[in-house]
DNA sequence: CTCTTTCTCTAGTGGTCGCTACAGAAAGAA
DNA sequence: TTCTTTCTGTAGCGACCACTAGAGAAAGAG
């Protein structure tokens, strides 16, 4: 591995360019964000854009997978963190709640929000596969919180995935139309008010 | 007004066309669908859409129209001729479960997917208020149950519609991504406990 | 028939899109 | 210094965008 590079150094820094096109893909989406947007703020020419990103394409997988690691880690980490279904569920929303109507950042989920009607199908796909997973690890979370008997056994893991990604993706949209926090961790109590043994006790941190 | 038309009579039908234009609108959205497009599903040429439909703002604006009174009038429906505020917002779910997976047409909801990432400002804002004029009208209708003790006191009317929307358009989504008419039916009956006086009886259709 | 009105078709407008060829600039290597 | 490597800036590529000028076609009015 080169530690010392050999030609002219970047004038920019990578990461920090980076993060400026993921904010711009945030707020306006694949296709309605233009080659010279980005140029524009990420403060660099196209060529240079082009040689260290590789094609808007590329930038924006890269994008994707940054958001996933950073703002839009708080989900697996819900998961991870919490000893129940239940509880990772809730905090995975009230998280949700201030993480899509934080003002540092554009609203909403850039997952959900930024290929919704996009001419370029590999595009769309890529985040739609993304919005799958997600749903089907919420799944898989709570049938095993069945097997175990955290939650009834009549309970159908599948339906109540489906409705906790259906909640998320509204609060998304509903941040972008304006919502606020308060708004937002409304309508996560209201959902977590239709799961099972939903005691209002539980919920006590 | 002039039942008779005096010049060359139009080659195409109206209707069909703008029903046409709705489709496409519908299923790729304001700005992933270009003028050719449209001209090529609704078969005629530029200049006869142009005469015919203003430009491509003014035809959105008329598709969004019509869709209101068309695919999307099920709303107020079931608003209008149910007798409760809950048996309006059940039907609702229900009935857009249905709608949106309807494989006679686009998958979920045009007023929710057409104009996500718009570089077109104006066209973003007007479904944005559209839909949010939707959140108001549920409010309202969950309000005056409030006031005529249909529903318990203690409601909170905008956090109950905020949930409902959220719920209605998450599964918009849903649609989009893949969910069946099923799925989303289970959606929306869980939505549906988490409301007030929630008795597993009254949904009795 | 001719005249007027309205629509349709061809062909093209200027503008923006994603992307890149090419020459020069800035670094290490020799 | 000179050579090689890598990045940067200008300038422009073909393709598509929304949109339209202008000529011809199809109807009623006279």
């Amino acid at each position: 591995m080169a530690t010392k590079q050999r030609g002219r150094p970047r004038s920019f820094d990578r990461e920090t360019a980076l993060e400026q096109a993921l904010r711009t893909f945030w707020e306006h989406g694949y296709e309605g964000t233009s080659v010279s947007d980005l140029t524009r703020v990420m403060g660099i020419g196209a060529p240079s854009l082009y040689a260290a990103f590789g094609d808007k394409r590329t930038l924006f997988d890269e994008v994707v997978v940054r958001y996933g690691v950073t703002h839009g880690a708080f989900g697996g980490r819900a998961f991870d963190e919490e000893p129940t279904a239940r509880r990772g569920v809730a905090r995975l929303l009230r998280e949700a709640a201030a993480e899509f109507t934080d003002p540092d950042h554009p609203r909403g989920c850039l997952v959900i929000t930024a290929a919704t009607n996009c001419t370029t199908p590999e595009v769309e796909e890529s985040l739609r596969e993304r919005r799958n997973a997600n749903v089907a690890d919420i799944e898989s979370r709570i049938a095993a919180a069945v097997a175990t008997g955290e939650l009834p056994a009549d309970t159908d893991p599948a339906a109540l995935a489906r409705f906790t990604a259906a909640v998320f993706q509204g609060m998304s949209q509903q941040a972008r139309d304006g919502a606020t926090r308060e708004d937002l961790e409304a309508v996560a109590d209201l959902a977590m008010s239709a799961w099972p043994e939903g005691s209002v006790a539980e919920n006590g941190d």
